[in-house]
DNA sequence: GACGCTGAGACTGTTTGTGTCTTATTGTCT
DNA sequence: AGACAATAAGACACAAACAGTCTCAGCGTC
């Protein structure tokens, strides 16, 4: 996580964001993404040693951060655990929704996207999640209870946004509280700090 | 014009549409096509002698019969020649601005895409417009007439649409409404058929 | 059983893309 | 001015993808 990077490599990446979004992953090329950043392919390969796949690798990564420095924001006012969880949910659900990138990554080459959102991805975005959420909930829960809760949160979120339910949709406020409260907040009631 | 075509023709062309929807036309190969329409190349390349260009211009004749046709509906109920040209220009406008495909199109491979507009384009849009319009439109006017005013609000339509005025909004039915009564229908004012 | 239509896939030449490398060019610091 | 680092431009070899053609086998119809 963190470090800046250079004002080359975040041109290029959202160059090939951009591209993505034309084109959808599989039909993007080096060359494309060169000309959209106005980048040398010489300085693309030095940038990210190892060609396309690394360059795509950095992108996912600095997706992943931008996704939950934005929900960070969303989740900034909350106050009190179970309205930081609703906000913190149902934001994710929205822009998971609204993310036309993603949606035609998974429109075009369902087989890549999804792995990188489960099997491939799933371990990183936990990873991120709990490094950018746990503090939020530290306050309310010891540091392993709130690690886990964001874990579990997490998965709820990318598993209801791939399989929609019928009966729950994180998506709508009242939704997400209904099911927050009733289905997660009482196992960890036990380890709730009043303060 | 005409001719509804094979099964299997629409079937290829409208997977070609679905690929272009999701690549944007450049990228689109053969293959894709084929795959997508669950139809073999060998019958691809029988079915369009000359290859993806044959297949192309064979889509962006459909996508034009299809727009017409649409566009026709939309305007059957029209009262009077001045509800009419302004239903049909509104209409038209709206579904230009609506159609993500030529939006994706237009944002990938503008160069492309304003060319099969404009200079090849033109006169073909023109020739379909004045086809599929001028019979609403002969009630009202002299068969040269009505060709006539066809033609011109088409070419408004897309000159409008391509470069959008601060002054006039042809998507906006009010504005659509001053120009046409102010600067078009003057113009034909003379040729009028009152019955 | 001949006929027409379709899918599967082999095949060739061409194009496009990848990754590496060399050679200018540019701007900065000393 | 001269040295230096960073970048662009583009040549190059190799690999992959694509276009277009062709053959053949399967299948339903007459």
């Amino acid at each position: 996580m963190s470090a800046g990077g250079t004002t080359l490599e975040r041109r290029v990446l959202d160059a090939a964001k951009t591209c993505c979004e034309k084109w959808g992953v599989a039909k993007v090329t080096i060359d494309d993404i060169a000309n959209e950043s106005g980048v040398s392919r010489a300085s693309l390969y030095r940038l990210f040693p190892g060609g396309k796949d690394v360059l795509f690798e950095a992108l996912r990564l600095q997706e992943l951060e931008d996704f939950f420095t934005r929900l960070s924001a969303h989740v900034e006012g909350a106050d009190g655990l179970e309205d930081l969880l609703v906000c913190a949910v149902v934001a994710a659900t929205a822009e998971l929704r609204a993310d036309r990138h993603l949606a035609l990554m998974l429109a075009s080459e369902p087989g890549e996207t999804l792995g990188h959102l489960t099997v491939d991805g799933l371990p990183r975005i936990m990873r991120v999640a709990t490094v950018f959420l746990a503090p939020f909930v530290d306050p309310y829960l010891p540091r392993r209870e709130s690690a886990a809760l964001v874990e579990l949160l997490s998965r709820l979120v990318i598993s209801y946004f791939l399989a929609p339910s019928q009966h729950v949709d994180l998506g709508d406020p009242e939704s997400a509280r209904t099911f927050i409260v009733t289905h997660i907040l009482p196992a960890f009631d036990a380890a709730l700090i009043r303060s």
